[in-house]
DNA sequence: CTGATCCAATTGAACGTTCATTCGGTTGGC
DNA sequence: GCCAACCGAATGAACGTTCAATTGGATCAG
């Protein structure tokens, strides 16, 4: 039992990992499901067994790369770090998690800026990582080391900064090496800080 | 001869336009020939007149949204503002620019994480916006108005606060009045000013 | 242990649809 | 009469999805 679970599991992650790796170089539009399933090492039909449709497998994977990026965001190691170095550490970790995983940063900005995007915002299904967004950020307001700026603001440079860095870094105009990534998490840092 | 230039002119901005109304609701995926050909009012056959594939349409059509997103960020009449408020006003017009046409977000956007950016970044044609965008920044290093931080660090932090704060309102997440406005520039410019 | 039964997992050929593209024909200004 | 602009039915390829058939592990009666 444990260990066709398991399978199920590997077989999901494999059809998660091409359909990741294809839409990344051809887009949406040219990662047919017979060729994600060739890649995965599946047969068409076995796709269709796990996922309804190709729409349902598209939100299926972005849910999964968003518990994705939320666990490697936050550390339970970090946690108890002074809040101005802990905000630094998960600016990085996003940026270190998104320039080790190019092929989820072009999943997810593929998927936010199309009409799969509607599904999410409709439902209230990204409310988890906004949660934890938003406490990170509110957090920070509350204990006097960010200025009191509306949440959105705030989130939304946050992600701006750190998707742009990833990137730059990506398509090769700028490699952000450590010393980098310090420079730039400072300009937001020295933007929002008390 | 004018007439027919201006004609000619005008199918193709029809063609373009129906194009970006298209692939915001749709994507790429979703927006075929015949539909684009149907919204601009002409046939098939006329797109194909003036490009000779979707491809070289959807290029022509990148090129064309980044020279109105120059146009729009770089007034004249802003030029000669003193420094900081040059600043804020081209992160404001470019904000305003891309509220105001969500649809060409939506199409940059879409475009630069999908397999045609390749293109883009293979060949040197995004040279001029890179050159506006970064003579605008380094002129701010020379002049001391900005802290001499690498050009990248610079662009990344001051388009991905654009495009982050953008998306925000445009997906309805928060109104960017102009006050929100002012503060979130002012956000990055605490950060990179000296 | 044996063999009967069951069903989730798996397969890929086949189906109907939709797409990008073609091309032979029409129009209208010069 | 010429040619660029324009048209849209026709074409063939490619796509998402279906489904009848197969496998193999689990269950259990005898």
């Amino acid at each position: 039992m444990n260990v066709q679970l398991d399978q199920a599991a590997d077989k999901k992650c494999a059809i998660f990992e091409s359909t990741l790796k294809l839409v990344r170089v051809r887009g949406f539009h040219g990662s047919p499901m017979s060729q994600i399933a060739q890649d995965a090492g599946v047969a068409i039909g076995t796709i269709y067994h796990y996922f309804s449709s190709k729409d349902e497998l598209l939100i299926a994977l972005f849910d999964n790369c968003k518990q994705k990026i939320a666990k490697a965001m936050f550390k339970p190691a970090e946690d108890h770090l002074p809040y101005p170095d802990r905000f630094v550490a998960v600016w990085t970790n996003l940026v270190c998690f998104y320039i080790e995983r190019p092929e989820i940063l072009s999943f997810m900005e593929q998927f936010f800026s199309s009409p799969y995007a509607a599904v999410v915002y409709g439902s209230g299904c990204n409310i988890q990582m906004k949660n934890e967004m938003s406490n990170f950020l509110e957090q920070g307001i509350g204990k006097n080391h960010i200025k009191p700026l509306d949440i959105n603001i705030l989130t939304a440079a946050f992600m701006g900064t750190v998707t742009a860095a990833a990137k730059r870094h990506i398509n090769g105009h700028y490699a952000f090496n450590e010393t980098a990534m310090r420079e730039m998490v400072s300009i937001i840092w020295d933007g929002i800080k008390r």
